[in-house]
RNA sequence: GGACAGAUGGCAGAGCGGUUGAAUGCACCGGUCUUGAAAACCGGCAUGGGUUUAUAGCCCAUCCAGGGUUCGAAUCCCUGUCUGUCCGCCA
């Protein structure tokens, strides 16, 4: 994990903007600790300067075979105040470094002010929501799946233990023919990129989406251990959460052509989540699993293009949605709920009649530069001496594994305990028309 | 898993422990020449940081990463990472 690249002014509502965070005030401390750094670095460099002039010196001296000895313990005195500096400054540098990777990202500031979900604004819904107040009691989707025979919880937590499900037959393949739809859409219609990207990945890739080092807990480590003749060295490699982490970081450590932006990815992976601190909470059916299946998309843009990135983003998500006829709303995450790497966050929620309830399906993430600046993701404007930093941004699109409860739930035919394939979906059924027991 | 070899600027590819941020070629940008183009010739062409009003200058750091030896490291030593080749195993 390398240096965050720090600010240098911090604005004036910075602390407000961390406030929002409800983190405290940060700037007058982040200031101090740079300026004490700035203030070693500069001595040290002062003498290192020098001691580059002594040291050529020394180098003519005995090209010509004359005696050096002065220049050597002229440089030899400095050596005791440089060690100590250059100590002091990596001391400095660390805690700078580490604080600024444990502040959260800086919102926009039409995020509306909120303490939790519940103060999430409305942007817009679509579709005629089926049993809108829960009046008729409608089955879930796992008292569907179970009846049909073909969503086996029991088998699956005898092998793996809870939170996670077996599919089988015409499930299983709903579930794959989800995920071809979902890329097809994305790759010929909306022009993103297909990824296959690594699912395990190391603790830079995680700690440049800002999974790390915070929220270790909530990831599957692998341990790993190396045997050197002084000691053992623990290292990790990470099951990814979800392809933001590996379709991000393909920009990681680099700075990419001005005329590429802006990049456009999407990738079928699995998603592992260990869900610390979830307990109890979603424990029926499939909605909460240890593992699932995510369509995901990934920007990488200009600056000045994030925004309008975002809200195309959001519609290619809703698309895929429409095409389905899944009722669904949008909303604008509060304060409260927006995610620690975000700056603005839209999630779209599907309607579930068997909860009588709409529950997220795609969560579209405009970062900033947030990511870019921990994993030092630039471009280079035409004739500018300087790099810029990139803004990144990650929506699901959608999440597989949900819209398979939504197309259950939404698709049930009560006369026979059925459940239709839905129009887009019946190419990738092998043209089958209904799910039905067998 | 075992045995070797390697990692240098956008690419290719030099580099004795000493004024090397780094030869040379290609690519790229600007110019001269040309009706235009090509060729030829001339010039430019890394990143981060410090200082500074300055994207001027000066300075520091960076030749995979981190340590070490040394007055001085791209060059020597150790560790890690990655790449290549051979052997073993394997979808």
């Amino acid at each position: 994990m390398h240096d965050i690249k720090y600010i240098r002014e911090y604005p004036e509502d910075f602390d407000v903007a961390m406030a929002r965070r409800g983190m405290g005030a940060q700037s007058s401390a982040l200031l101090q600790m740079d300026g004490d750094r700035r203030a070693v670095q500069t001595q040290l460099q002062e003498l290192q300067a020098k001691r580059n002039d002594e040291s050529k010196k020394i180098g003519m001296i005995k090209k010509d075979g004359g005696d050096a000895n002065d220049a050597m313990a002229s440089v030899a005195r400095m050596k005791d105040e440089m060690s100590a500096l250059e100590e002091r400054e990596r001391t400095l540098m660390n805690s700078l470094s580490q604080h600024l990777a444990s502040l959260p990202n800086i919102m926009d500031s039409d995020v509306p002010d909120g303490a939790d979900e519940n103060e999430n604004v409305e942007i817009h819904t679509w579709g005629e929501p089926k049993n809108p107040n829960g009046a008729n009691k409608m089955p879930e989707h796992f008292e569907i799946g179970e009846a049909l025979g073909m969503m086996d919880f029991e088998t699956a937590a005898k092998m793996s233990g809870s939170r996670f499900v077996l599919l089988t037959g015409a499930l299983a393949r709903l579930e794959r023919a989800l995920a071809q739809f979902f890329l097809n859409t994305h790759t010929d219609e909306h022009g993103y990129t297909e990824a296959s990207p690594p699912l395990i990945v190391r603790d830079n890739a995680v700690f440049g989406t800002g999974q790390l080092p915070k929220f270790a807990e909530d990831l599957f480590r692998i341990p790993e251990s190396s045997v050197t003749l002084e000691n053992k060295v623990e290292s990790s490699r990470w099951l990814i959460p979800t392809s933001e982490v590996p379709l991000t970081n393909i920009v990681a450590e680099s700075i990419v052509e001005e005329n590429s932006l802006p990049r456009r990815y999407t990738a079928f992976t699995p998603c592992f989540r260990s869900e610390a601190g979830s307990a109890g909470r979603d424990t029926r059916g499939m909605l909460r699993q240890h593992q699932f299946y995510k369509v995901e998309m990934v920007s990488i843009t200009k600056p000045e293009d994030s925004e309008a990135e975002h809200e195309r983003m959001l519609k290619c998500a809703e698309t895929v949605l429409k095409k389905l006829k899944i009722p669904f709303r949008t909303v604008l995450l509060c304060s409260g709920d927006t995610g620690f790497g975000a700056r603005k966050t839209y999630d779209i929620e599907a309607w579930l009649p068997g909860q009588g309830a709409y529950r997220e399906i795609s969560s579209c993430s405009n970062c900033g530069d947030f990511q870019a600046r921990r994993m030092n993701a630039r471009f280079k404007l035409e004739g500018d001496k300087h790099t810029t930093f990139l803004h990144t941004l990650n929506g699901s699109g959608v999440a597989v594994g949900r819209a398979l409860i939504a197309v259950v739930e939404n698709y049930y035919d009560p006369v026979d305990g059925g459940v239709y394939v839905p129009e887009v979906l019946k190419p990738y059924m092998g043209g089958l028309e209904k799910i039905v027991k067998s």
